[in-house]
DNA sequence: AACGTAACCGCAAACGTTTGATATTTTCAT
DNA sequence: ATGAAAATATCAAACGTTTGCGGTTACGTT
């Protein structure tokens, strides 16, 4: 065997005709012989002859890749968007390219950096948590280069977006514990920083107005972990008029709270109702398993990808910016009723 | 601005000198003056000049690419690994590409054409359950690609391998479960065409025997999902002689056979002790929180990039391969005795 | 015999970069 | 002033592929 890949060169070489000649073969040119078409097409495959993908992305100013950008990837849903990125893109024959920022803008500024020496043809970022500046999201698109955002996205930069429905997702699950009788609410809630945070307490303390419900902001405090939620779950718990339901900002708190309420002696849903967001695998396992809101993360992948590939397509850096809402949906299980 | 990205004849015309000289001056080669040293960095650093990376691998055959191949990106040992790789190459200045095989071995070929097109310095592989033929992974091999396999790896090609120590890992279960008193233990096993299943499965066998417990192969069941756990431990429990311990071969499995063990109207552990394998989140959230051998996902990345990328500095194809093992351990909760 | 015209194929340039071999200029001792 | 060495910059080729254009046949028509 030969050293190397196969080229379009080794191939005219033995067949002594030129490389032109077989590149035209293999793309079935008209201008072609059928019989040099056929000892082309016959030696490229005995040679397992494979185009270089480097050489066509020099030549081409493409490299079918796409870029993606994503605080971590040990993440449910994380690691679902990638995984519909990914699937759609390789239908269409392009590859992605993996970037963590670790929630670290200096990993993130790199990830950009990194990005735009390998020429990728469009990025997807959600941003990190700590990100504030946004020269290098700009200087990617200056460069021609497409971004989407999802999930974690900025609305400073108007750009394209992704993202997920939290002010009704969280309005349906607030809903959805009143409609099934509960009345004092607890909100386990993310930082008000985030866009998300705020969204999901929006939503929550909407349907508490629309079904004429009081606000009592002693049920609302910050607790985004599991491990948060065993500690101060029980607090809540201890009120002198004990809440019935709880709303987590996500599945692991909501799992953190299931723990703690159970071992109170309490029973979910008789006593407690308790609902989460994202719906991971962990929604699944515990007992009850747990009523919560699918996020979608596979279809915000998709959608987000979808999105790109018709900016690559289109070429041009002035099109008008367009938020794609993905609907969360309700399912319910046995920690409500 | 200027249109698509600034190169270095850019900046050579601007300058007026030829693209060596700035090619040179960018490399601090010492055939160049200082006064054109400081005249091209200014301009490049100006103009925002990054080195194409398309250009650099055409010429270098070297693409600073290494592909990852896994059954799928959600699933938390996997992401975990990703996390790994992705850590420990871009501090050496590699890229990642991300390919799932989504237990297809159709898609896993279709999966090494793309990496053998993309000419990747060298790729990391979990083989799909699905995978007996290894003809595409000798093919990445001849075109002197270095591959090492992680956790899912095959014997019959002689191969770097990163493994976690199965054998180990289901023997220190087994023998916990022992050590607690149990005395007929279940092993819902997996595939045994796959060397991991193959391994945990003797680890398992060999605890018994150590111990001088009779092995019953009726214990011995395929059974690896969390659906496949559901539909088949009732069975198990309905045996004349009812089993006293679960040992399954993931936590997902592990926390379908505790749902319907608890199901069954038995205590875990008072009755039935159950242990898993993985550490994910599921583990941690279940009720009770389930004992697992914690697989070090990330270890497994992180030292199976380094291999690879040692294989890659090498350079040649005629190394001995050698196989690294990451050790198992222990993570005892609540629901072994 | 001369010409037209398909049919088929090769040349060379281009994508952006590096690098060995050369060319040009400067510097300095003689 | 002369020569040679040192300093500086350029040329050209190469990586693998595509593609506009031009070139060479062979055949058929007048």
């Amino acid at each position: 065997m030969r050293s190397g890949q196969v080229t379009i060169k080794d191939i005219a070489k033995e067949l002594g005709i030129s490389a032109s000649t077989v590149s035209r073969a293999l793309k079935d040119h008209p201008d072609i012989s059928v019989k040099t078409k056929d000892a082309v097409n016959a030696l490229a495959k005995a040679w397992h002859y494979k185009p270089n993908a480097v050489a066509l992305s020099l030549r081409s100013s493409k490299s079918n890749v796409i870029g993606v950008i994503i605080p971590e990837i040990v993440h449910h849903f994380f690691s679902s968007v990638i995984s519909g990125i990914e699937e759609i893109a390789h239908d269409v024959g392009y590859n992605v390219m993996i970037f963590q920022s670790n929630e670290s803008f200096k990993r993130e500024l790199n990830n950009t950096q990194a990005l735009l020496s390998s020429r990728v043809d469009g990025v997807l970022v959600s941003m990190s948590k700590e990100t504030k500046k946004l020269d290098h999201f700009r200087e990617l698109r200056s460069n021609g280069i497409p971004i989407v955002f999802f999930d974690r996205i900025c609305n400073e930069l108007s750009s394209d977006n992704v993202i997920v429905d939290d002010f009704a997702g969280a309005f349906s699950a607030v809903q959805h514990l009143i409609d099934t009788g509960c009345k004092r609410i607890v909100h386990l809630s993310a930082p008000q920083h985030m866009l998300l945070g705020q969204n999901r307490q929006k939503g929550y303390r909407q349907a508490l107005l629309k079904n004429k419900l009081p606000i009592d902001d002693d049920l609302v405090i910050k607790c985004d972990s599991f491990d948060e939620a065993k500690e101060l779950v029980p607090d809540l718990l201890a009120l002198p008029d004990r809440p019935d339901a709880i709303f987590a900002v996500n599945e692991l708190t909501a799992a953190g709270a299931l723990i703690v309420v159970k071992k109170a002696g309490l029973r979910v849903p008789e006593d407690i109702s308790i609902i989460g967001f994202t719906d991971g695998i962990v929604s699944r396992v515990t007992d009850p398993a747990l009523t919560t809101l699918e996020q979608h993360g596979y279809e915000v992948g998709l959608k987000a990808t979808e999105l790109l590939l018709e900016r690559i397509k289109e070429g041009g850096m002035d099109y008008e910016p367009v938020t794609r809402v993905i609907k969360t949906s309700l399912v319910v299980r046995e920690s409500t009723k």
